[in-house]
RNA sequence: GGGCGGAUAGCUCAGUUGGAAGAGCGCGGCCCUUACAAGGCCGAGGUCACAGGUUCGAUCCCUGUUCCGCCCA
């Protein structure tokens, strides 16, 4: 077993933490220390997460942080919690991106993915992987992420192999599996079809060309695909066009006449244009169904190269956007065009290529989904699925219920090869587990299907994959299905759509209880960060700078449900300050802890800061559970933060040192230095979480039990600690300090001054005040004097504290500020006093109002008369003596 | 065209059984008080986009309008 980092003496500490000096020391030893590592055999309810698998070519951006920060917040807080807890890791084969990085590399060395010969291709590519890929998981450790990495999954492992050969054998033997020809999204530059989802929308500009054609004039974008018409379609109803539905007619056109049937179909807008579109199957998703409907035969005229083909006679070979220039200027010369409009519209383009995608027909797999869909829908419907934030649901659903077939061939050699095997001597396909060798039916030889399969089929396995499936494993059995899912909304529809249909369909079962769906992050103007924007900044240079607590502090506590983002890098500061405030604060405690024996702390009674202390460390326990229950990441990192800088440091450090520097007895001293371990202590495992490394370095430092804060029990909010009598107290005493400071700053009197001050308790303060004067002279800087008969002294301001009358003395009073900031605060009362006069004067709302409202209103008007009337004679008093 | 989200302090944003509006940053004033100037204390600053409705009571629920995002066709 490693040892602790050792750690410098607490007086040498500095006294501004260097995350730099810290975050590289425990990552290692928590891992060597097999902390991350699950086991399915062990105790405790299972909690588990199977990560978002990144692209194996991706490096970290801030999505990733955002959404492995948040994963790692949930991991380490139900692993502290007592769960049986698994964070898988992994990455995905990314089979586009890889293809576009090896295009890339051969084109360099004059090299072509055919000349090298798939064989080769792919040794390479899987040499690429093994050298370069996964960059990513070095970048999670630096996070802090706490997978268990002993469990690492790549989509094209063997195991993640046989999980997607089988279910794509399963889907093919329920018939859910099929070829169709059909009209796809063909990405020209990645030489592949996409699914429609793949296919982006961007508005670009173009040309409006209105065609003279034949006895009929239409608008097009797309000139080019011309040559490819084999109809005309209008509207049924449409009066203008009625006479010529039905005819064939031959268009005189830049090359010849091209042959068109005029068909009539609901799917043409009467409105729009002339109300006559031309109908071009080969190339066009719409007017590929028309076709369909009307039995038009198919020219394809652009290739998959994405030029002309033979087919267009004279522009053959052409580039598809070269050849549309070429045409509109022929047809200019032939008077064929009637006009152009400039024309705004959007474009379908490859989400990975950004190049305008190109409808082709060409015979691809697909998968029926519409069946599994259903059961996708039911599942969320019943609550066996819960969507967060709940408005996901409808974007859900609504995808769901208009799902159209999958197309799952991609025709790149980097992914997993369909599993079907063609015989060209009888022409029969053959789908199977394992490699066939010959033809099942005739003998002959048989021909691997070319293609592989998107690589989200692959992703949709993995909740399943990963756990071993098809396998029947302990890990399966422990872990599936997985407690939550945290992800990105952008990819609801290729990822968590497709894991719910293929979890619930295959393993019969949802594959996650929960999916959080967490923000975009945005840079500080708004934009959505991209690199061809330039408006990313390196999270990881971000991360080095502040410091990675102070980096997962930030997003966490960012991280409001449903909205984006924001992040800045002012923002990421004040966080690095919270973490040096926590490190200066555990300073103190542990510069003050000379003797320290908690034994002989019990045997004192606690002061009423210790109990109030523990009172508001258990209800910010409470909020941060709630927080976390609920996955609102920043109500609980807010509540930890609220805490630690705003009761512990403000209030309770600062009355901790009256008796750490000036203790009564040794009791009380000891009785402080154990609340201040047992707080500080309790706080940091409740911080853990999100501060991993911080918190483990002071903690390491501090009393305490065990061998690392992350194996530590998280805290839990025990009721009895609660106490409200001693959180009144407080507030008063609280009040009272704060009465004495802003008579201070209002009267510009300098803070090293100590004055001279009486409180005229209310009957039931008298005690609390007088127990608590010396807290009270040191925070507020006076001497206090407390006495129920008090008579107000010429030269001093007034305070007024619920029932209790303050009087800090000052030597020679300003009369005249004195009196504005009575004024003030009558204003003040006044105001409030004719508000719940007006609102108790109605007597629907005595009557209707639930009685503990009215009840508050009533008191809150007593206590503002009470105020106002001693304000009032306080002013009359001040005029009296400056008379 | 359809769907979803947003509009709250100078800026960025929180704010659910509807009951006198909150944070961080920024701003003004005073302080190097032996944990922290990456700090402490005090303070100023809001017609909760607009118009209606429901209600004793609306930042919150309903309807409409305007202006911003995002998704889908």
């Amino acid at each position: 077993m490693s040892t602790p980092p050792t750690s410098p003496p607490p007086t040498q500490i500095s006294d501004r933490y260097d995350p730099s000096a810290v975050e590289g020391r425990w990552y290692p030893l928590w891992e060597s220390r097999g902390y991350f590592r699950a086991d399915p055999d062990a105790r405790g309810k299972p909690f588990s997460i199977v990560i978002p698998p990144p692209n194996v070519t991706g490096s970290l951006h801030w999505g990733h942080a955002l959404n492995n920060t948040l994963q790692d917040v949930l991991v380490r807080m139900k692993r502290m919690d007592g769960f049986n807890t698994l964070w898988v890791p992994g990455t995905d084969h990314a089979s586009i991106a890889v293809h576009v990085l090896l295009e890339r590399q051969l084109a360099a060395e004059g090299k072509t993915k055919e000349g090298l010969g798939r064989e080769a291709y792919l040794e390479r590519a899987w040499k690429w992987k093994e050298e370069s890929g996964g960059a990513i998981v070095r970048q999670l450790k630096r996070l802090g992420a706490s997978c268990d990495w002993t469990r690492e999954r790549f989509t094209m492992d063997p195991g993640l192999s046989r999980a997607v050969r089988e279910v794509f054998v399963r889907l093919w033997d329920e018939g859910l599996i099929y070829r169709d020809d059909y009209i796809v999204n063909w990405c020209p530059s990645c030489q592949t079809v996409l699914s429609d989802i793949e296919v982006e929308r961007e508005e670009r500009d173009a040309e409006f060309v209105y065609i003279k054609y034949g006895p009929v004039t239409l608008g097009t974008v797309r000139p080019e695909t011309k040559l490819g018409d084999t109809g005309l379609a209008v509207h049924p109803k449409d009066k203008r066009y009625k006479h010529l539905v039905g005819q064939t007619l031959e268009v005189p056109s830049v090359d010849g006449t091209v042959s068109v049937r005029v068909v009539a179909d609901e799917a043409v807008d009467p409105d729009f244009g002339t109300g006559v579109i031309k109908v071009t199957p080969g190339h066009d998703p719409v007017d590929f169904e028309i076709g369909r409907r009307h039995n038009l035969p198919i020219r394809t005229v652009i290739g998959f190269d994405g030029k002309m083909t033979a087919e267009a006679g004279r522009y053959a070979g052409l580039d598809r956007f070269e050849c549309r220039k070429r045409i509109v200027e022929d047809m200019k010369a032939l008077g064929l065009i009637e006009r152009i409009e400039p024309y705004r519209h959007a474009v379908g383009v490859c989400y990975r290529s950004k190049t305008v995608v190109e409808p082709l027909v060409s015979k691809q797999w697909y998968v029926n989904v519409k069946p599994l869909a259903e059961a996708a829908i039911k599942a969320v419907r019943e609550g066996r699925i819960k969507l967060v934030p709940r408005s996901a649901t409808k974007t859900y659903d609504h995808w769901m219920e208009n799902i159209k077939p999958w197309c799952i061939s991609r025709q790149l050699w980097w992914g997993h090869r369909i599993p079907a095997w063609h015989c060209d001597r009888d022409g029969s396909v053959h789908v199977s587990r394992e490699d066939p060798t010959a033809c099942p039916q005739c003998g002959g030889p048989l021909r691997q299907d070319p293609d592989t399969l998107d690589t989200w089929f692959s992703s949709g396995l993995w909740p399943f994959s990963t756990l071993g499936w098809p396998d029947d494993t302990p890990e399966l059995r422990t872990y599936y299905p997985t407690s939550v899912l945290i992800t990105a909304p952008d990819i609801i529809f290729f990822w968590v759509a497709r894991m719910a249909m293929f979890g619930i369909h295959v393993m019969k079962e949802v594959p996650f209880r929960d999916v959080y769906l967490h923000a975009i992050v945005r840079d500080a103007e708004g934009q959505k960060m991209s690199k061809s924007k330039g408006n990313v900044a390196d999270p990881l240079e971000v991360m080095g700078k502040f410091g990675t607590d102070a980096f997962r502090f930030t997003l966490a506590a960012l991280a409001a449900q449903g909205r984006d983002i924001r992040i800045s890098e002012e923002r990421i500061e004040g966080y690095r300050n919270f973490a040096n405030k926590i490190w200066n604060a555990s300073r103190l405690v542990l510069s003050n802890l000379d003797g320290y024996d908690p034994a002989a702390a019990k045997k004192t009674a606690p002061a009423l800061a210790d109990v109030w202390i523990e009172s508001r460390l258990a209800a910010t326990i409470a909020e941060v559970r709630t927080g976390l229950r609920r996955y609102k990441f920043n109500e609980a990192a807010s509540a930890v933060y609220q805490f630690l800088w705003h009761e512990f440091c403000d209030w309770y450090l600062e009355i901790a040192k009256l008796s750490l520097y000036r203790a009564e007895s040794p009791g009380q001293r000891a009785r402080t230095q154990a609340t201040l371990v047992s707080v500080l202590e309790a706080t940091l495992r409740l911080l853990h979480p999100f501060m991993p490394f911080i918190t483990e370095e002071v903690w390491q430092r501090l009393p305490h039990k065990g061998e690392s804060i992350m194996i530590a029990p998280f805290p839990k909010a025990a009721r009895k600690q609660r106490n409200a009598d001693a959180e009144r107290q407080m507030s008063a005493v609280m009040d009272l300090v704060t009465a004495v400071r802003n008579i201070r700053g209002e009267m510009r009197i300098t803070p090293a001054q100590t004055l001279a001050a009486t409180v005229r308790p209310s009957a039931d303060a008298k005690d609390l005040y007088a127990a608590a004067s010396a807290l009270i002279e040191t925070l507020a800087r006076v001497q206090l004097t407390v006495d129920p008969r008090a008579a107000r002294s010429k030269n001093s301001a007034l305070a007024v504290i619920g029932g209790s009358e303050l009087y800090v003395e000052l030597t020679g009073v300003d009369v005249a500020a004195e009196r504005q900031r009575i004024e003030k605060e009558i204003r003040r009362t006044t105001d409030a006093i004719g508000f719940s006069k007006a609102k108790l004067a109605k007597p629907e709302f005595v009557e209707r109002a639930p009685g503990d409202v009215v009840a508050r209103e009533r008191e809150r008007l007593a206590e503002n008369e009470g105020l106002h009337a001693k304000l009032v004679a306080s002013l009359a008093w001040i005029d009296d003596g400056s008379r």
